[in-house]
DNA sequence: GCTGCTGTTGTACGATCGTTCAACAACGTA
DNA sequence: TACGTTGTTGAACGATCGTACAACAGCAGC
């Protein structure tokens, strides 16, 4: 039985398995980053160490520090996913969605109050995720810049409405309307930061 | 130099200041409960170490485990306290309250709402202790005792409202009170749970 | 002043943490 | 087939973790 299913191959050792796979970079790192939210979701904080998180994508624990700097990095670029593709789902329902605004805004809403964006694990994860918001710069940093694309098509989808009831069909009385346009600007953005600090809540 | 500053005295040696003080076991443990609370504050989830909290409490590492059987248990007994003490000041405010219902409710929500109970040192130390929730059993069953005593606060007020507005002054026909009355016993219930999830969520 | 108790100290231990690094090996290339 | 690049391994390091335990010492009672 030394050959494998054919012993009359000219180099039989060449059948053995190799003992890992070599990846890209990228491909390696994105599997990193997924190991290490499921690690959160099954282990919330304690599941943040280098050895249960290279365990849990199959690869040795040298391996995170050949991919990221340190430990912190590779958890700031897991936040920076779970993040991202968050705002991304939404964006995407939201095309999906009729042409309508209310339409697309009520896209919005499902996607919000849906899984997987809510569920038990996805709780777990951002409160691991909110733990570490307060002492550690980068991950207040990827925070900013996520919250940014996010806070962008909240308030696209707000314009769009405010726009939409300043239609001709309005019923309004034309100075309504123009008190309306004026302050559209200020709101807009007030509008947007309170709807997000509502839905959160409502999230919780 | 052998007898310090009254070399005279019969036993010099006992001028000198004791290394610590004893105290009462009760004592201890509180202040180590207060030590613990205040490392969550200041430093999250990493300020969960025995020897962080035995250096904030000013006592040796050694005598957590003397007054706890363990760093979970002491870690359970600070929530058990951190959540006592929020439903206490609650009642205490509602207690301090005018005898109206209305005022006692809006003393609940005020007190709810302002410091020391809505601060971002508050909210660090809740996000810890909810990330820990999932994975400690003592945890949960804390949460579970404690939120008993809220749940039951909260239904007593809106039993309050309740009867007022069944009280002769009401304006409502005979028949609407009579049904209110009768939906009284299950809607209390799921009232209070509910305006619970309103108010964290708006909390938060 | 002496004694007993017990609250308190501080060292020690094994486990686990994040990180480093030399050696290994998979795979494209010639 | 031989070679070079480089993704990957796994042992090793020092630091820190929670816990155990023997010795110490404050304080009340006699």
């Amino acid at each position: 039985m030394s050959g494998g299913g054919s012993p009359s191959r000219t180099r039989a050792a060449r059948a053995r398995r190799p003992r890992f796979e070599r990846q890209l970079p990228q491909q390696r790192r994105q599997a990193l980053i997924d190991a290490t939210i499921e690690c959160l979701k099954r282990y919330g904080h304690e599941g943040l160490s280098i050895r249960t998180i290279s365990a849990q994508a199959g690869v040795s624990v040298g391996l995170i520090n050949h991919h990221f700097p340190n430990k912190n990095q590779l958890i700031a670029a897991a936040y920076r996913h779970f993040n991202s593709e968050l705002v991304g789902g939404l964006q995407a329902a939201v095309a999906r969605a009729a042409d309508s605004p209310r339409a697309r805004m009520r896209a919005f809403l499902e996607a919000s109050f849906c899984p997987p964006n809510l569920d038990q694990d996805a709780l777990a994860v951002w409160v691991v995720f909110w733990g570490l918001y307060r002492h550690s710069r980068l991950i207040q940093r990827v925070q900013r810049d996520t919250y940014r694309g996010y806070v962008r098509l909240l308030r696209g989808m707000l314009a769009e409405l405010l726009a939409q009831a300043r239609a001709p069909h309005s019923r309004r009385p034309r100075g309504a309307a123009r008190a309306a346009r004026g302050a559209a600007r200020p709101d807009l953005r007030l509008a947007a930061i309170g709807l997000t600090a509502l839905l959160d809540g409502l999230w919780l």
